[in-house]
DNA sequence: TCGTTGTTCAACCATGTGGTTTATAATGCA
DNA sequence: TGCATTATAAACCACATGGTTGAACAACGA
């Protein structure tokens, strides 16, 4: 089900680490140990973390001879901001009731 | 940091019980024992779902005798949603050959 | 005042998470 | 062939998470 994406692509994204490996691929293909590089960790460590992501379905990989080239596969972040969009309203009611004071407020004080 | 914050945002949205009480409060604000209500967990439990949220900012409490009344916060839905519009290019490549593709389809089958 | 209700807190448990180290494979290259 | 590179897997650690129970506290109503 959608729920249990949602479950699992939050979980991914909640994570410094993670969102950086995200980002670095945006900018192209890598490899495991290229990802993990800027990270200040074991190689393990960050395979652990790009397995996350794997099976969070954000990224895919496949080999290229004794390398894993891990590719961004973004849908599953579509779908977490579909849902996100869903809270649209409630902050836009929130500004628009934000603004009303405001206007209200330079009414009665025009000089501020 | 609002790399923080979304950290503690996704965490706390990672949780279909937590995204439960989300939906729950948008409808009104609700006590804590309302909020756990439907998610058949003992009290307790609901109380730190609630925790969760709280301090992610997702909602708000005050106290209204001995209840505790929860409202939504939804400020930092917005952030993790801007967070995630970063990532709209990417997936509005593959929808914009998508969408290339059924154009040629109509074109060829028009009366579909 | 007393009982009921809503809440908080602490202790506990099983499991998951983020990280390590180490060993073991698989591949490419001299 | 032998060695360096890249990845996987397993074992381990400290700590967080999701849940429980039970005790205590605060506030409302009879």
């Amino acid at each position: 089900m959608v729920e249990q994406r949602l479950d699992t692509t939050f979980r991914a994204l909640a994570d410094p680490t993670r969102r950086g490996m995200l980002a670095s691929l945006a900018l192209g293909d890598k490899s495991i140990g290229e990802l993990g590089e800027p990270f200040a960790m074991s190689f393990a460590g960050a395979a652990k973390h790009v397995k996350v992501l794997e099976s969070a379905g954000l990224i895919e990989r496949c080999k290229a001879g004794r390398r894993q080239i891990c590719a961004l596969r973004p849908e599953p972040l579509r779908e977490a901001e579909a849902w996100l969009k869903q809270w649209e309203k409630f902050w836009s009611v929130r500004l628009d009731r934000l603004e009303a004071a405001i206007d209200r407020d330079k009414k009665e004080n025009p000089n501020d």
